[in-house]
RNA sequence: GGUUCCUUGGCCGAGUGGCUAGGCACCGGUCUGCAAAACCGUCUACGGCGGUUCGAAUCCGCCAGGAACCUCCA
């Protein structure tokens, strides 16, 4: 398995060499949705990021285990130790259990994924379901003494474990500052330090999803489900762990801190980080209120959106743009994704179409390296895709015949178009792939628009006219080619 | 206020010292009963000021503007 994948590992601030614990397998562990509202925009990007990589991985040879966590409980509002828990909120409210929240909003979420192709990860363990396991990595923090236990509560010292550990290393800040800096809240006085976390919580009256544990009727803190739930399924080490760059502080530094004090070393040997997609330059997220869910973009029906997108269209646009870049939202960006998809779709069904020539007047040896190449330095897909779309200009040069190809050229070309496009990146053409009845209804169009032609030749405009605009009225795109024609279902 | 990061042509977005990414839009052309589409071509940018260098979008400094994190957030 020789590669040269490099991945930026945000603890050490550089692209390294990627090379797993224990090759062929390699684990990654990626923080899931807390599964107490639809999905948005901003969940689409780790969702493929993440997915890209699974896929590449898997691509390179290696036998991948991808877990990815379903967040349903401990995930409180507001501040980190103090606010209610989001699930039972939104359960109370509704009147519901919290599991029904939990289940309704998990549904949801899957059919989204789904919709953008990202293909399911290997476990997707829920932090209700392992309560054991965190309770007992608690009582190893307690017992290597960086913990402390307030009211039926339990907290990180942060201080202490600062001591001989670095508390800020992931996120780049140091500990001085934080003290200075983090705001006293109320309700935190059973806190010794503000800076503290909390690993258990002693679960209020109106608190309704609580475990039994040694310290009190409770619930286990947010962190703590990652570092628990990775262990379990990834071991005391494993090699990727990914998520939102809004997670590296606190989430992920705790969940670094979490894992020294109880096991006495680090478990995650890259960190890596999406970053966020942005709507008027600005953060998309819950509390800004200005997100825009995937059910909205796919049915156009949010007020920020001139039409519908739809999951492919989202899932290009998305990768277009490097993953710990920014990205801006906006409904020219994804018009400009939705045309060039088309086209990149096109020229790659197309492919087939391409008169065989004994040889090939130009070299497309150099294509397959470079998005290669380009997937290797840290997952460049943008410049993949451009290799791609110099590969479309090739394409329509030889369907136009100024260019030729040989037979093995072209069977290259496809392989590299089904490699990266259909593979790696997960784009799939959505009105041919997955429906079986396809072949037979184009044969009905293509039957129709053979009628189309004789009028034509027998300049019978009036029935030619009828046909295509008809099919138009019922959302086909006609086009008349030199020798013949060409149709699309728009969706 | 602290920490970190960003500023690329009409829009999105790659690019870390020399070899002018790519997509979309615009414009021009080809094709065409009409129409639409498609295809081809064109458009040569790096916030401002200064510095280093034979040479900077790319390195350094200052200034301006913006963002993320420091409370939950992908």
């Amino acid at each position: 398995m020789e590669h040269p994948l490099q991945i930026y590992n945000t603890l050490s601030r550089k692209k390294e060499q990627f090379v797993p614990l224990h090759s062929p397998l390699a684990g990654m562990y990626v923080c899931g949705p807390t599964v107490y509202g639809d999905p948005h925009l901003g969940h689409a990007r780790p969702a493929i990021t993440f997915d890209i990589l699974f896929r590449y991985l898997s691509h390179l040879g290696y036998k991948v285990r991808y877990v990815r966590n379903i967040t349903d409980v401990g995930h409180l509002e507001n501040d980190a130790d103090h606010g209610e828990d989001k699930i039972a909120k939104k359960a109370r409210l509704e009147q519901l259990e919290p599991m029904e929240v939990v289940q309704y909003y998990l549904n949801r979420y899957q059919k989204a994924m789904e919709a953008l192709n990202v293909l399911p990860p290997s476990i997707e363990p829920h932090a209700s379901g392992h309560i054991i396991e965190q309770i007992q990595m608690i009582k190893e923090i307690l017992d290597n003494g960086f913990a402390y236990e307030s009211e039926g509560s339990v907290y990180f010292n942060v201080e202490k474990y600062n001591k001989n550990h670095s508390y800020g290393k992931l996120s780049g800040r140091n500990i001085e500052d934080m003290l200075n800096t983090t705001r006293v809240l109320d309700g935190q006085e059973e806190k010794h330090n503000a800076i503290d976390f909390a690993l258990w919580k002693k679960a209020s009256p109106e608190h309704i999803m609580h475990w039994p544990s040694p310290w009190s009727e409770g619930f286990p803190g947010w962190h703590l489900e990652c570092s628990a739930m990775s262990k379990k399924y990834l071991g005391e080490t494993f090699d990727i762990h990914g998520g939102g760059m809004d997670l590296i502080f606190p989430h992920h530094e705790c969940e670094i801190a979490q894992s020294v004090a109880a096991g006495g070393h680090e478990a995650v040997r890259y960190w890596m980080h999406n970053n966020m997609i942005t709507i008027n330059g600005q953060k998309m997220g819950k509390s800004l209120g200005n997100f825009i869910t995937l059910e909205e973009l796919f049915g156009g029906t949010h007020s920020l959106l001139q039409q519908a997108y739809s999951p492919m269209t989202i899932r290009f646009f998305i990768l277009q743009a490097q993953y710990r870049s920014t990205l801006d939202f906006s409904n020219e960006a994804l018009q400009a994704s939705e045309k060039g998809l088309e086209r990149i779709l096109e020229a790659f069904d197309n492919i087939a179409k391409i008169p065989v020539s004994a040889q090939s007047s130009v070299n497309i040896k150099e294509l397959r390296k470079k998005c290669y190449d380009a997937m290797n330095d840290d997952l460049n897909t943008p410049i993949a895709i451009s290799h791609l779309f110099e590969a479309v200009r090739q394409i329509n040069a030889a369907l136009a015949g100024q260019i030729t190809l040989s037979s093995e050229d072209i069977k290259e070309l496809q392989s590299v178009f089904n490699v990266f496009l259909t593979d790696i990146f997960g784009i799939k053409n959505e009105v041919k792939d997955g429906n079986a009845a396809y072949d037979s209804f184009a044969k009905a169009i293509d039957m129709l628009l053979e009628m189309r032609m004789q009028a034509k030749i027998n300049k019978d405009w009036a029935t030619s006219d009828k046909i295509r605009n008809e099919l138009t009225a019922l959302g086909f795109e006609i086009k008349d080619t030199k020798d013949g024609f060409e149709w699309r279902l728009n969706k």
